[in-house]
Parts: structure tokens; sequence; C-alpha cells
DNA sequence: CATGAATGAGCATTCATTCAT
DNA sequence: TATGAATGAATGCTCATTCAT
């Protein structure tokens, strides 16, 4: 038992290196132009060896993607369910939201970004981690509603409608990089402030 | 001069084929996954046809996103610059971005949400029809500034913001269109809505 | 027949202009760099014409080094059979074909230094241009013998180191045109020179 | 160890086999007729293969050079730096070269009278194999002027003649075989002894 | 005589992936 | 578990050439 476990953490551990040189690689180079050598020098094994691991390239990048959005789901999670005034910690979390997306815009490229052409919904569905950070907001949402805060809108509409907004600002900023934004601060901090303000008329 | 009309009208046809085929095929599957190969497979014309029409894959995609650009222009120029309160024209303005992606999915998809080799700003900025988009919406925006309407903001940060909440709704219904979203016309209004009186106050 | 002739002088006309280009292309850029596309560019006619005047690209090339060797013929000719020492007109014939080969570096370089895979002898054998240079300088090997200059060499033997004592020079400066030779001038006298002293010995 | 040395010898002589198709083709066919493809189907590997050997067509060029020059110059280094009189050994060096060119015809073919990609003084010039050979030579040349032989030429003047010398014969007879030659021991023999008899004078 | 439109064949190179060991 | 060797399938692009007009 002892060495099947070593075994297992040993396993485990080759794992994660090739996750952790992956997610570097296609967080700053992108999907496409990152090679299954490359990850592979990376971490001074030889490419075959990354198949022990993984499917294929594109389970490895699906995997990095469920792993990132986990970490963004608990991050919500924490602000949202944090105690004090709910609107507040709704615009922590949308902050976070963008927050996040800009600091692995690689990952939300593909996640949110990218064409997949077989099942467009891939990552949304199906109990996926990004499923998941979506009914953290809704309950955020939810809390705001019933606190009052919101008089004029529905859980549904009103989520759906601050996950855009986000989604907005995170997307374009990371699309369009050179466009002559105004400060990041200041855009995000305009958006999610008068999308809530212009709720809670 | 009749042959030489027909000439004209045929080889513009070839390159109307083109562009038609090749913006499906980039808006389905991504500028990266998409080869010269499969554009000329899909309009039946050898590879080669296709450099006959345009300098290189760039510029196929290059061109694309300007028409695309260009219609919205013509089509943002007619409602912005109509006469009455300006902060009717902007909202109407930010439907008809919207609704313009959503009746044309697959040149919203490829302008906006695909990333390609062009500098995306290439496309933003320095003279292109992009940036001239963009303009009109600022126009229209200073227009409301100017009328005392969004007493707390300034031009470009409020164009920006605008920008970015219409492209939220826009391309989070066309990326994932089987999520269960409220109605297109609630959501759209309420994003417009909100946002416009966040910035009114 | 005055139509016929005209028409005549311009194709013939138009077949030179294409010579001429090419002639030009091949000598600084080398027989595989040029393209069709680059010669009808330069005489400002579509590809195809030339089509018209030549079977094709290599068949344009023959053309050239035939017309060129040609002048190689009369100007090996003129100096040989010139009234003086033969050995002296030997002399400079053999520097005139290596100032000539240097002169045209590309034509020299295919008609003597490109494989022709089908035929190698190609050009000099049947009553090719090249042949008939050889002839001439045979001739002019023949006059010097008959003076009783080369005492100890029959025609043909001489002929043929000669011509490999030119030859030898020119290919070498061409191919390897970066290292450091003493000055061509020199180069090219001292081998004349060493070569036919020898013969005399 | 045994198995990691039949590794070794199979890679060695993998590499091998490519360098010799290799140099079949560019000898019969020139540099840039020659395509990978076309070696690869000679030994009968996929076009890949030729990748985890060189580095790319110009590698695989210059490998094949080197190995050339390196041959030529262990058999000139053998001739040339024997005892005995120097214009002798010179002599018999000369020929010697002639003697390899003629015995491995494809390679000098390939080496000496084929252009290529490669600066063809990457290969003559700094330290590569090439330029050992030609020093060889040179040294050949200085002994002989230092005993007093050519009293009236200098070492590189008089090098570079009789390299030119010696390639004259030996591309001639290799690119134009089947031209009525006399014997090329007669015209090899003409050709040096000459030289050397007129550098002597 | 001249051409615009079109193409088939080909190029060097790269990549994800597999298989025998 | 790990790998060296190998490959099939592509990729964007170019070229000489042809054909209908």
């Amino acid at each position: 038992m002892g060495v099947k476990e070593r075994r297992e953490r040993e396993k485990n551990s080759l794992r994660k290196e090739i996750l952790d040189a992956a997610r570097d690689l296609f967080a700053s180079q992108g999907y496409e132009s990152v090679t299954m050598r490359k990850v592979a020098e990376k971490i001074e094994y030889s490419p075959t060896t990354i198949y022990l691991h993984f499917q294929d390239k594109a389970d490895l990048m699906r995997s990095i993607c469920e792993e990132t959005f986990d970490r963004l789901s608990r991050k919500l999670e924490r602000i949202l369910q944090s105690p004090g005034d709910p609107v507040e910690c709704l615009k922590r979390g949308l902050r976070a939201y963008v927050e996040f997306g800009l600091e692995y815009p690689q990952h939300y490229r593909v996640t949110f970004m990218t064409p997949h052409d077989v099942d467009p919904d891939d990552v949304l569905v199906a109990g996926s981690a990004g499923l998941k950070a979506f009914s953290i907001l809704q309950q955020g949402v939810a809390d705001c509603i019933r606190a009052g805060k919101f008089p004029n809108v529905d859980v549904a509409s009103a989520s759906q409608a601050l996950w855009a907004t986000a989604h907005g600002v995170t997307s374009l900023l990371i699309s369009h990089a050179s466009f002559p934004w105004v400060s990041r601060e200041k855009l995000i901090n305009l958006m999610v402030d008068s999308m809530l303000q212009g709720m809670a008329a």
C-alpha cells in the first residue's frame, strides 16, 4: 500500500508538472501556438510521456480550464457568500470575475470565446465548472433581491444581465488589447456600478 | 462593354462567394482551424483561385471584418444621427447593435469574437471601418453628455462601457445559444436600460 | 506581303523583347529564381503571351544560351582569326573566353555548370553554339602547332587542356564568388600565360 | 550498453543512407530541383524522418559538402606532406585531386559544381573543412616557393591557379562525360605538367 | 495576337500522435 | 513508467502552364 501510494503521488506529481507547464504556455502563447513538444521540453520529458497522462492536446487544455474555473468558483463563492451588504458583495464578485478573466486571458478565451464546433455549450452545460460559477453568481443576485435591493427584476434576468456585463468588458479587453481603453479600473467600475445602480432603480 | 461588365460581375460574385464561405468557416471553427484548402473546397474551386482575389489568409479575414464594420456603421449612423432625444437615440442604437449581431451571428463572430493573425487593432485603429463604427457610437454618447444627460461620466469611458455592454449580451447569446436564457428581448432591454439609467444617475 | 513582313517584324520584336527581359533576369537572379510572371511583368505583357513565342521556361533559357554562345563564338572567331602571332591570338582568345563567362555568369552557369539530367551534353553536342566555340578554339591551337609553337603536343590534347584551363578559372570564380581571390586579372593572366608557356616548352 | 550501441549504429546508418541518397540526387538534378520528398522516397522513409537527422535542406547539403572536403583533405594531406621534392609532391597532389573527383563524381559535383542556398562560402571560409583542404594545397605551394622552384609567383596566386587547373579538368570530365576526350591520363598529365612547368619558368 | 481566369502539382516544414522497446 | 524513432496528414503559398475567349 505504501508503494501504491508513492506511485500514485509520483504519478500525480508528474501530471501536475505537466499541467503547470502547459498552463504557463497556453496562458502566454495561446492554444494553437503551443505544441506538445514545447510542453514536453519545458518539463524535460519526452512528448510521448504527456500522452501517458492526458489523452491528447485538447484533453490537456480541458483539464487546465476546468481547474482554472474551479478556482474562479471558489473565489466567487468566498466573496459572494461573505457577510455584509449583498449588493456590495455582488459588486465585488463581478469585479473579481473580470479580474480573473484578465489574469488568465488565454483560459478565458478558450473557455468562453473560442468556437467549439461540436458542442458550443460544452463548458457551460453538464455540471462544468463554468456553470457552477454562474450558479454562485445567481445565488448572490438572489440574495440581493431577497433583500429588496432590486425591486423590478427577477433573479434569472438580473443574473444573466450581470454575467453579460462582466463578460462584455472581460472579453473586449482581452480580444482588443491595444484599443485605446480608458484605465481598466475605471472602465470596470463604471460598468459594474452603473449596471447595479440601474437595476436598483 | 457588355462583356467587360459581365466579367466584372462574375469576378465580384466569386469574390463574394469566397467571402461567404470563409466567414462561415471562420465563425464556426476559428481563424487558425480554417485552412485555405477548406475554403476552396467549400466553394468548389482550387486553393490557388482564392489567391487571385485575396493576397493571403490574413487579407481574407481582414476583408470580412471590414465588410461587417461597414454594414454596422451604416446601420448605426442612420439611427444615431436621427433627430430626437439623444438618450433615446443611443438606446435604439445599442439595441440595433445587438440585433445586428444576432441577425448576422457569423459576421459578428468573425469580426468581434475571433482571435486572428491580423493585429486585432489593425482592424479597429487607424481609419479603418472598425474605428468608424466606434466613433459613431462615441458621437451619440457625446450628444447625450452635451445635453447634460450623463452628468458624471466622460465621453470615452461611457462609450467604451456601452460598447462592452452591447458586446456582452451579443456575444454571449451567440456563443452560448443553448443556455436557458430569459427572452432575448427582455435581456437586451434590461441591459441597455439599466446601463443607461445607471449612467444618468 | 508588306503586311506579312510587318507582322513578322512585330512578332520578332516581341520575341526579342522577351529575350532581352529574360536575359537580364536570368543573369541577375539565376534560372530557378526567375518566374515566367516576372518576365511577363518586365515586358508588361501577360504571362500567357510568352508561351506564344516560347514553348516553355526551359526553351526560353535555351534560346538565350544559344544566342549568348553565338556571341561568344563570333568574339572568339574575331580574335583567333586575326593576323599576327598565333600564340598571342590564342592567349587573347582564352582571356576573352573567361571574360565572357564572367560577364554572363548565369548563362555560363546554366550552359556549362548545371546538370541537365536528360542529356548532359545537350549543349555541347549536335551543332550547338558551344561546340562551335570549341572548334574555333581548336582552330587557333592548330595554327600554333602548325607554326611550331607547341612542339610536343597534339591539337586535340592541347585544345582540351586549354579549354579546361579557361573553364577552371571561369567556373570557380563564378561559383565561389566570395572566396578571397587575388585579383581576377592577375589570376587569369597567370593561368593562361603559364599554361601556354608550359605547352611551348 | 549493447542496445545503446546498436541504436547508435542504426541511427548513423540511416543518416548515411540519407546523405547517400541526397548526394546522388543533388549531383544529377541540382540543389533546387531536389526536394525533400524525393530524397525521402529514395530512401523509402517519410520526409519527416529526414528532419530527425538534419535541420533542413541546407543543412543536408552542408553536411554532404563537409564530408567530401574531409575525405579530400585527408587524401591531400597524406600526399602533400610526404617527404621528397616539393614540386613532385605538388604534382602528385594535383593528380590525386583530379582522381578524387573522378572516383567520386557525385561527391565532387555536389561539393564543387552545384550552386546551393548555403552561402557557397559558408563552406569554404571560416574554419570549415573546405578551407582546410585549400590550405593544405597552399602549404604544398609554399614549400615549392620556399625551395625556390617558382621564382616569379606568390603563394596565393599560384595556389589559386593550381586549384583552378585541377578543377577545370575534373569538372569538365565529369559534366561532359560523352565529349570525345583524349585519354584522361594524357589530359590530366598535360594540364598538371604544363601548368607547373609554366610556373617554374 | 493577347489575355484573364483557373488549376494541378508541388514546396519546405511542422504537428499531434503512435509503436516497439 | 518512459522514450526514440517514425510517420501521415496538413499548412500557406507559388509556379508553370492551359483554355476559352
